[in-house]
DNA sequence: CCGCGGGCCTGAGAGC
DNA sequence: TGCTCTCAGGCCCGCG
């Protein structure tokens, strides 16, 4: 399911019912998600007040005031889902708690406030770890990320840089976390399409060109700041497992060009082309082989 | 450094 | 209905 807008969808939902408020108790119902729960994972976490909910590529980190942070991945198929509110503050908003007992709930948060926040993960590829906050630079599921590709520190440059040298594919490149943290294989297809290159290229053709960016880069940075943007707007895409915190779909899947639109024809005004697939990487790759270049 | 295959899991959809 | 097969938004490993 997730690239960084659906993660970043979910972080803003969990955020006014988790940011500030203290953990009562928590329930994990199995031994592991993709690892085994850490030793006193709940006993790391009762108590503790959420003192920020934050997010870095893929992963939510919630800051306790413990000093400790809370890492969630939610894989491919994790959803998070507030199924009761704060009792004071939405009282017309009542869910009924058997919502908290969907088939695989793992994890169950509840919140001094009275709000119940459920983890769903069917494949169980997710994980959730606690760092002390002075280990996250050694982390290993930190160490290493590329810019956030909303950030100030994500430019034509340090794209055409990241890109440089590389001779794996202008995708495989984008799909590497270490060039541009938190892209996966949709907006990587929608931000190649947008920019009009091809997913074939070789990623080293962006590199700087005598000192300076290429305009590929620059449009490739444009189209991927586009492609975030718009889909975060939107609630992110759901496919089969995204779900805002609410239950409700996002809906920027009813705006993708390319990817999931195998025969349809080339969205490009003008353009006589018709959206192709195949593998790449082992993963499907959407594109118009007409107009992307 | 790179691509590839396999693995981790479950569920949805297609085809028979 | 039900079986079998393929595929899925992530990510890691080992191999050649």
């Amino acid at each position: 399911m997730p690239e960084l807008p659906e993660v970043e969808t979910v972080r803003r939902g969990l955020q006014p019912v988790m940011e500030g408020q203290r953990i009562a108790s928590v329930e994990t119902r199995r031994h592991n998600l993709r690892f085994p729960f850490q030793k006193d994972f709940v006993g790391r976490l009762e108590g503790q007040t959420i003192v920020g909910m934050g997010r870095r590529a893929k992963l939510l980190m919630a800051e306790l005031s413990s000093g400790d942070v809370l890492l969630m991945h939610l894989g491919m198929s994790g959803s998070f889902r507030v199924v009761k509110h704060a009792a004071a503050t939405s009282p017309g908003h009542f869910h009924h708690e058997r919502s908290a007992d969907r088939a695989h709930d793992h994890v169950v948060f509840h919140m001094a406030s009275g709000a119940i926040v459920t983890f769903n993960d069917p494949r169980r590829f997710g994980y959730m770890k606690i760092v002390p906050h002075s280990e996250l630079e050694a982390e290993s599921f930190l160490r290493g990320l590329g810019p956030e590709p909303l950030s100030n520190s994500f430019d034509a440059a340090v794209l055409a840089a990241g890109c440089a040298g590389k001779k794996t594919s202008l995708k495989a490149a984008l799909l590497d976390q270490r060039v541009v943290a938190g892209l996966g294989n949709i907006y990587v297809c929608e931000a190649l399409f947008r920019a009009h290159l091809s997913p074939k290229r070789q990623a080293s053709t962006l590199a700087l060109r005598s000192g300076a960016p290429s305009d590929h880069a620059r449009r490739l940075v444009d189209a991927i700041h586009t492609v975030l943007n718009l889909a975060i707007e939107a609630g992110g895409s759901s496919l089969r497992d995204h779900r805002q915190t609410t239950g409700e779909l996002g809906y920027f899947q009813h705006s993708f060009r390319v990817y999931d639109r195998e025969d349809e024809k080339c969205p490009t005004k003008g353009c006589k082309g018709t959206i192709k697939r195949f593998t790449q990487n082992g993963r499907s790759t959407f594109w118009c082989p007409t107009c992307q270049k």
